[in-house]
Order: structure tokens, then sequence, then C-alpha cells
DNA sequence: TTGATCATGTTGTCACCGTAAACATTTCGA
DNA sequence: TCGAAATGTTTACGGTGACAACATGATCAA
């Protein structure tokens, strides 16, 4: 069991021994610990060796947990990208749908990227050529939303996929830009900026 | 002088002794040397020990002309931007200018990226919150171009600086998915997403 | 010519990192 | 109950960026 501060609670259910020599689910602690570390902004690389002090832990303990420190990387970035569509679907529901609903996954996007610059980047970062997880999302829930508010939004286009990637770019390259200090953070500048291209400027 | 193999001549003038203990232009020497191990994808992190290595001089040499491995990654950035905006200027020319000028350098801003991606990478992933040096170019050739040609190309809009931002953060964009592998390099998508928004989609 | 001074490069060292191998402990199924 | 499998620890190795102390070469005044 993870609480919300990220400590771990062992043997809860049994009132055993409190330190137990075995971790209660490493992997989850590993993953959130790692999490927390990306959001709190602790600069600088997320090593092994911290991580593993974070949950209390031998360094090489991660070990039994994932192959090398790339694995480790790949779930924490698998992990952002499910919390990313999770946003985009929650901000799609909440305006409605349609051209406002696909608007707000697109200023969802960038706000995700703004307020989580470190998962965000380490999501997108990470070369996902390698073996996919079967469970891994990689970013489905988001895509998907794209495409159906492409087609619900501009239905006029001849070609689809360009509108999809030119709504994909815009957004993605908006978020980079913020993330990488070229354009500084306005609500109204996203808005306006998104809107040109999603759906709004009619 | 530094040769195309980025070795170095010392005393190409008087011709006198070849080795000589101290380096001929050990900074540029690094920074071309640098950018060669970038080019060629010598992929993972570039090492202060392998640049020196390179270049036949010792480690910590490098410290004598960079305070720090930041600043020496913040140099080699530096010169990415610049060859960035040399080459949009000149596909700027070629094109003749106008609607076709400006397309011509959004379609050079991707193509950069996806020809030198680790350059690309390393320019505009690194914070220019700090100090930049006053020969730093820091991108200004690339943007002054963005902002002419969005001036010439779309004078109707009321807010060119929504607009500019919206044309960088779609080239942007785009570079950065190809990078990240989640779109794969086609010349025709390219043109067409980069058109739909750079003037050509009259 | 001499010798001081400074810029530049070298050697040695330190703390940290990822990770491999060998070992210890706990859990669990037969 | 007992042995195998799962999990965590210890130790060690090579690599890294960074610093301090030292060596070498160039420059310039006396």
């Amino acid at each position: 069991m993870i609480n919300e501060d990220n400590s771990v609670n062992i043997n809860e259910a049994d009132g055993k021994a409190a330190r137990a020599y075995h971790h209660g689910d490493l992997r989850a602690a590993v993953i959130a610990a790692g999490m927390k570390r990306l959001r709190d902004g602790d600069d600088g690389e997320l090593g092994l060796r911290a991580l593993a002090r974070d949950v209390g832990v031998s360094a090489t303990a991660l070990y039994r947990h994932f192959p090398d420190k790339e694995a480790l990387l790949d779930a924490l970035a698998d992990e952002g990208l499910r919390r990313l569509g999770a946003l985009q679907a929650q901000a799609w529901l909440k305006a409605g749908g349609g051209h406002a609903g696909f608007k707000a996954t697109g200023i969802a996007y960038v706000r995700f990227a703004y307020e989580e610059p470190a998962v965000f980047r380490l999501s997108f970062t990470r070369q996902m050529s390698e073996r996919c997880q079967p469970g891994a999302d990689g970013g489905e829930v988001g895509y998907n939303l794209l495409r159906a508010g492409v087609a619900q939004t501009m239905p006029h286009l001849e070609d689809p996929d360009t509108a999809a990637l030119h709504a994909w770019a815009l957004v993605h390259g908006l978020a980079m830009l913020l993330l990488d200090k070229r354009v500084e953070w306005d609500e109204a500048m996203v808005e306006e900026v998104v809107g040109l291209t999603f759906g709004g400027n009619a």
C-alpha cells in the first residue's frame, strides 16, 4: 500500500513487525517516488541511488524490478503519458465535447506540460522504439481523443491525418517552447494560439 | 586553425616544432569536436573526458576555457542555433522570399532538426535563462525571419505575435515529434503540415 | 639576457553514478 | 516440512564531473 506521501506501509493487514525484510510493493513505490521527485522539480537527474534511498531500500534492489535504469525511466514515462491522457479526457468531458471539448484537450496538453515539466519531458523524450510492454499506454488515450476531435471539428479537410498531426505538433511545440523557457506562460496567449488551430477561430 | 577532420594545426605560419605544450585554439577545437560527436550520433552523453581525448588533451584542460560542463554545452547549443538561423536564411533567399520563402524557412527548421537531431535537441533543451554571452546568437536570426515572414504572409491577422508563436510552435512541435520518433519523416507530410499554417493553403 | 608573471595544460584525488556478482533472507508451493 | 523462487543486501568495478596542486610555455619589463 502506498500512502499519499509515498511512504509505504508494510504488513498493514496483519500488523506484524514493522520493519520487514521485504518491501510491500517496491516496484510501485519506486515509480511513485520517481514521480514525486519529478514533480517536486528536484531538478537534475534522478538517480537510482537517490530513488532507492527515498524508498528506504538498497540501490541495487531496484534491479529486481527493472532490468536497468532505462527501463525504470520508461515506466515513469508511461505513467506520465497515462496521466496526460486522463487529464485530456477529463477536459474533454468537462467542456461537453464538440469544438469546445477539442480545444480543451489541446489546452490541457499544454497545461500539463507547464505544470509538470519534468514528467512531460521525460514522457516524450524517451525513445519509444524499444519494447512496449503489453500494458503500456503509450499515449493512446490522448491520440484517440485527438483523432476524434479532428474528425468532429474539421470534417471539411480532405486529409484528416494532416490536420491531426498539425494540431498535435502545435500543442506539442507550444509545450516544448514553454518548458525550454523560449516562451513565458500566459493563459490567454495559450488559449489564443491553440484556438487558432483547434476549431475556435470561426 | 581547425581542419575538416577536427585536427588542429599549431604554428601553421612559422612552422616551428610540431608538438607544442600549448594547444593552438583549444576552445574552438573542443566546440568543433563536440559538434562532430553530436552530428555523428555518438549517441548518449558527450563527456568531458571523451571530448578531451578527441582533441588530444587532458580532461581538466577544458576547465581553462569553460567554467564547467554546462558552459561547454551552452557554447555548443549557441553554435547550433547559429547554424539553424543560417540555414533558414539561406532557405528564405533560395525561395525568393515572400510566401514561398516563409514556408521554406519553416521546412528548413524541421529539416535541420531531423538531420542533426542531437544538435537541435541540445540547442533547445538548454535553459537560456542564465547569462547569455554578448556574442551569443540565441536564435535571433531565426526568430527575426519568423517575424518578418508572419508580417509579410499574414497581414490580415489582428495579432501578429499570436500568429508568429503559432507558426513557431508548429514547426518546433513537428521537429520534436520527429526527433522522439512519435512521427516518421516524410518530406511530403512535412510540406503539407507546414503549409497548413505557413501561408501556402490559399 | 634575465627573471617575474600569467595563461595554459597535467597529475592526482574525491564523491558520485550505474551495475554486475555473490550472498542473505523471506515467501510459497509441493 | 522442505527446497526452490523471489526479493533485498553487500561489495566491488569502471566511469563521470570537479577541484587543488603542480608543470610548462609565452610575454614583457629591467
